[in-house]
DNA sequence: CTGTTAGCGCATTCAT
DNA sequence: ATGAATGCGCTAACAG
């Protein structure tokens, strides 16, 4: 009989897989469980549980550790998850959900840190729901999950635009069974819970100041914005310091180079959109000779209009973009744009949640803001060297 | 004492969190068990299990059944994962290997497929590795989570290029603790694996195909090998096939349109040094009219390099990609491509390692073979209607 | 500092 | 067709 395997008709659908392996590494009949390891080393089993888990309540001597160590790596022992979480109310694995398609960088960057870091940590991490057109949906599959006890916490990684009131009742979904969470890319504030955030005013700022260094002062900015009083902490935080940077500058916040778009999926043809209206302004003053886009893919939109409409660039018009979306060096010319940490984002996400969750974090809920950087490339013009260092430092 | 929350300084550190939910959804002190739903149908535990597992093997009638769902539903009874998994020695979840970023088309567009399909199984998915260098790394986290009980079994999404020797010791790893394996995009054919793949000697015959229906008949093929010996089947396959469609319409292969690119990450510059070597041709023959790309990168490499070689597309060259990758119908022309069934690969997958875990499927390795069907858009100057639909249906 | 005891919640024999 | 007993492998509270 072989080990986690109810059926074994598998011996006689694949005779191969079952051929020649058994003598390089000796399959024992019986699983090696804590009490093979504890007799090989001549402790108790809560011993060699207090070892694994490096358990520092009780004080185990230093040459104990080692006997155990080194019986368990001698006889190849492996815990079994479902015995520990059984016991311990812990699954060891942590749950994602996200408001981004599984292909979006939104989603992507972050996972990579998420995964490097839990890897380290031995956790694992389970996909809950992705690119979900509906949250609450999403958080009810995250909560059978935290009760089946598959994960013990749970990352949301959610979009700028999520519409506040299904935000909320998804959150309240998962107080309610009090899960620990942590949020990245807060589209509304919650006050009592982790969140991981970039310094959208900042991307704004080095953006916009980027553009004055290179001798604009006609900068539009084109964003997105669901409605007055409903906008996106992000995208806000970015107009934010973009009339920052155009008031250090001495630069009167131009209102009608601010483009707002429609609040629906990014699209190029939404850059496109937005650079004729810029193009077709009503005449009571020049037409910008630089733009700021909230993400790149409204940034190629620009572009290629830019590029039918006759302007070159960068002579004719600057641009910066945001998000520094792979791709973004491809174009032509190279677009110049803030980018975000998204990685370190995702690592710092899963760091809180494990403390969160082993209940080591501070007392108070964490509001992490990473700073972003300009990556400078064609797009604007840009030739100096002492201005990107200090961007990137700050 | 919360459920499933060893630690309650949470309670201090967020009393917000803890404030009003508990009278909507009275959270009883202790965890519903199948012992309470027993007690509240009024049979026993082994009839509340057989009857949440549907078992067959033993027949439950059917107003015991309604009587037992109806005291879970009513309770709200969750099984605990945990305990299911240490009695029954499954754990409900499979474990994911890409060879693929995470950002991928060919990771994410199967990944979508799994999950919608998994998730109405009532399994999770569990992330093992992705994008990694080293396989070998990959097969051994995914052996560690096999033998923890975390994953009942393991899809492998393979790179077209992935050196053979490291995908062999990858699997012999796998299969040496008799892992339920499926493979997505086999590079080295296993005969004793289930496999799904799409039909690529079909994808490179109905490219060509189109190609020689807009009327040219001097077309290159872009492709890449490792060497003469060991190429991978996809690429091999559309060479196959690109083969085939030319040889059917009496046309000689021409040896010096196939471009075999360096074995190497894909990137546009290949697809430019690809049309400038064919461009620059020893001119004991005419240029090609039209070419066909293994992937849509390099078709986009292609696209630039014509238009800076001022060739007009399509008049001056016809091309068709392959993948149809997000972004080709963006591309100015707008890039005809041929489309993998990759998110229904992926369902597909899934489904055959479900039968793998659960042993309900063919006593033989499944090799599963999907069609692809043709994209067409302007870039091979297609008008017509009818070899579309002819193509799409087969 | 270490060993003993007692569950955790379920699936799975076997009896009935 | 159903119920009672047994064990899965581990952690946690205790006693020594």
């Amino acid at each position: 009989m072989t080990l986690c395997n109810g059926k074994e008709n598998h011996k006689k659908t694949h005779p191969e897989r079952f051929g020649g392996g058994d003598d390089s590494r000796p399959k024992s009949k019986r699983r090696i469980t804590s009490f093979d390891v504890a007799k090989e080393a001549g402790v108790s089993r809560s011993t060699v549980s207090a070892v694994i888990n490096k358990n520092t309540k009780v004080g185990i001597s230093e040459s104990t550790t080692q006997k155990v160590l080194s019986a368990a790596a001698r006889l190849g022992y492996i815990p079994k998850l479902a015995a520990r979480s059984i016991s311990s109310h812990r699954s060891y694995a942590i749950g994602l959900i996200s408001c981004w398609q599984s292909n979006s960088y939104m989603l992507t960057r972050p996972l990579r840190g998420m995964m490097q870091y839990l890897r380290q940590e031995e956790y694992s991490l389970t996909l809950c729901d992705l690119g979900s057109a509906d949250m609450t949906k999403s958080a009810a599959i995250a909560v059978k999950y935290f009760l089946e006890g598959r994960i013990d916490g749970l990352i949301i990684i959610l979009r700028t635009n999520a519409p506040e009131e299904e935000v909320a009742s998804a959150l309240d979904l998962l107080r309610r069974e009090n899960m620990p969470l942590v949020l990245v890319n807060t589209a509304v504030e919650e006050p009592d819970i982790d969140e991981v955030n970039c310094d959208n005013l900042h991307a704004g700022y080095i953006a916009t100041k980027h553009l004055i260094s290179c001798g604009h002062r006609d900068i539009a900015f084109i964003y997105r914005r669901q409605n007055a009083e409903n906008c996106s902490l992000a995208e806000e935080g970015r107009y934010r310091g973009y009339i920052k940077a155009l008031e250090e500058a001495g630069i009167e916040p131009p209102e009608d180079y601010v483009v707002r778009l429609p609040d629906q999926e990014f699209d190029v043809k939404q850059g496109s959109d937005a650079l004729h209206y810029l193009m077709n302004n009503d005449g009571a003053r020049r037409r910008p000779s630089a733009v700021y886009t909230l993400n790149d893919t409204v940034a190629l939109g620009v572009i290629y209009a830019a590029a039918k409409a006759g302007l070159h660039l960068p002579e004719d018009l600057a641009i910066v973009g945001n998000d520094d979306m792979e791709g973004s060096r491809l174009l032509c010319p190279a677009l110049t744009s803030v980018a975000q940490p998204l990685q370190q984002m995702g690592e710092e996400a899963a760091r809180l949640l494990k403390q969160r969750i082993e209940g080591t974090g501070p007392d108070h809920p964490v509001k992490l803001t990473l700073p972003c950087h300009l990556v400078i490339r064609e797009s604007c013009g840009w030739s100096g060297q002492a201005e990107v260092e200090r961007e990137e430092q700050s």
